[in-house]
DNA sequence: GGGTTTCACGGGAGCGCTCCCACGCGGGAG
DNA sequence: CTCCCGCGTGGGAGCGCTCCCGTGAAACCC
């Protein structure tokens, strides 16, 4: 008994928490009533409640997480997986958006987020093995490139998952939530044919990225539809730098130029920037729809046209359906798609 | 017999995952000794290591980490704490490269990152009852506002904590990672006065971070010692917004105006398109010098003088400082503070 | 009224792991 | 040869919790 004490005194530096055994005495109740006390508490007495409640506050009890898990098998955190976390990655705002959002859904829940980059290679199968080994009631994962076999490993372990972006292999039914990307495309054709502009350029964005695939394909098929010429289309990376490069190509490949649409806003400004420092106007001369509706639409001055991309509400949704995936398991769930709006400003004026 | 199968079976859906006891009859040895294998193997028999290992394989064993933290009293996870976490704060590039760099550091070990993100008031308490709950090892926490008590809430529960960047009280001794703002504006004076400008005004950061105050404190006593006049101080968000709306009372309460201390590259930014857009050619008439080094430092083609500020770094040493604290319990870390470095570029050309 | 159901509650078992301790066995010292 | 020490090993206990089941008392039905 003695040693005992001393031990656990010791193992915890001097100061023990009081386990749930403590928190029942001090309520004067059994173990076992205070445990449905805390757990929602069906088949137990207003007094016994009221009494267990108190006690919680006089000690200052938490449940010990591990012990919890031990035998309920939920550990009461989701993962964020990553995938290639190079600081240039990180740095996009998406990220930022991605976990504003989720941790938002999850701040309605006691389920916290555990952070997982895991750059290509081995430390891929790092992070499997961590999600295989049940550290993880759930998996957000950001669906980004084409080699990602997330999809098929993530399927294979039957962990609650849903990807934010549509995932390339969607036949194996995981959820996800998207925003239509091809409408927003189309919408971004139709707009530019609309105030009529007709010699079109598109900058698109890397080919092993379903978003990027499929706002051209939707940018393709408003020109189909308002009889216009298919036009130049130039691959970039999304950043504004990439926007700016592929901005020269298409002036010096497509001489009477009057529209562009690209992909994102950052490769949208470095589109204005280039053509400005060029010497032809936006929008007089060229007229440009970004994609996101970024903050930074307005950094020089002239506002953006672009495809509205609510990307923290979109996070928040999908970390909604994780936990109700985790909630409630085996329910099927849904795929969000959100509809493409497009915002119009300055920079297609007239 | 029976029935304890059929609820196990239950509990994970179809597929149990090995234990230790299945590893080790595997292997052929014990409990003990097949956890005394995983654990760093001394007084194991390399036969016995060998067996264990080939086990390990074969059955694609994972350690459930819920039993060993219930009896280790280790989680193996460490906590992130970034206050305030609206949408706008975690866009700021700052936290994605704590983000990267924390994540980099724990890469080597076995840690993970819990994201928590608390707003003032109820969810502040939230994240302290869950950081005094044993929930995680250690804590992260990124300093910024006067008004945060983490630093005597944390210091009071005992548990390994770093702070990137200096808090306002040090006195309880809690170790962070900081640059030297005081040099890094003492810097920026220096090299202002040292190409012979001598109108100086500075945008400083809000008065509730020590960065801020840090740097604006520093920048006065190199105007000081270069025998300059302090000039006008204006205090800034540190967005590019704010450096701009800055700017224009710079320009119009100092009509001389030849050089701009922003104590962000972000602000200087905001200055360098003011000035511009006022008919001030940078460098020539106005020299502008920034801080952070950010890469967007170069987005309006001038490159930007600014003391570097190497975030992700110093992100990584307080994720190693915090891992080596969780490693050996009882030791004192010593802060670190960054040196400052003054990057010389063409917004202060001759 | 007896029998049955309902309800709140308490005790026991066990989740998978680590740690302590006891055990056997070989080799060096006396 | 005996004693002892150290090394590798195995079993037991227990970490703090949830869940199952048994118990007694109150409430209900016919």
């Amino acid at each position: 008994m003695n040693e005992k004490t001393s031990r656990d005194a010791l193992a915890v530096a001097g100061r023990t928490s009081p386990t749930l055994e403590d928190l029942a005495s001090a309520a004067g109740v059994s173990r076992s009533t205070a445990s449905r006390a805390i757990n929602g508490g069906s088949k137990v007495s207003p007094e016994a409640q009221a009494a267990v409640d108190a006690a919680i506050v006089a000690l200052g009890y938490t449940p010990n997480r591990a012990a919890r898990s031990l035998v309920t098998r939920r550990t009461g955190s989701v993962a964020l997986v990553i995938p290639e976390p190079d600081a240039r990655v990180m740095m996009d705002p998406y990220f930022a958006a991605v976990i504003t959002g989720v941790n938002e859904a999850l701040r309605d829940t006691d389920l916290q987020l555990v952070l997982l980059m895991s750059r290509a290679g081995d430390d891929s199968a790092r992070t499997i093995r961590y999600l295989r080994g049940g550290h993880v009631d759930g998996a957000i994962v950001v669906s980004h490139h084409r080699a990602d076999d997330w999809v098929e490993t993530l399927g294979a372990t039957g962990l609650p998952t849903v990807f934010i972006g549509r995932p390339w292999d969607t036949a194996s039914g995981i959820p996800y939530v998207d925003l239509d990307n091809f409408e927003g495309g189309r919408l971004a054709a139709r707009h530019l044919a609309g105030i009529g502009r007709t010699r079109l350029g598109s900058i698109a964005g890397p080919t092993d990225m379903t978003a990027a695939v499929d706002r051209l394909d939707g940018w393709l098929q408003g020109l189909r539809e308002a009889g216009l010429q298919p036009g130049p289309v130039i691959h970039g990376d999304f950043t504004t730098a990439g926007g700016a490069d592929a901005a020269k190509s298409l002036m010096d490949g497509t001489p009477g130029l009057d529209g562009v649409f690209a992909a994102s806003d950052l490769m949208a400004l470095g589109v204005v920037d280039t053509m400005r420092a060029a010497g032809r106007r936006v929008p007089e001369d060229v007229a440009v729809v970004g994609f996101d509706n970024h903050d930074i639409q307005a950094a020089n001055g002239l506002g953006l046209t672009t495809v509205a991309h609510p990307m923290v509400d979109m996070a928040a949704t999908a970390g909604r359906l994780l936990a109700r995936a985790i909630e409630e398991p085996g329910i099927a769930l849904e795929s969000v798609i959100y509809p493409a709006d497009l915002v119009v400003r300055g920079s297609t004026a007239s």
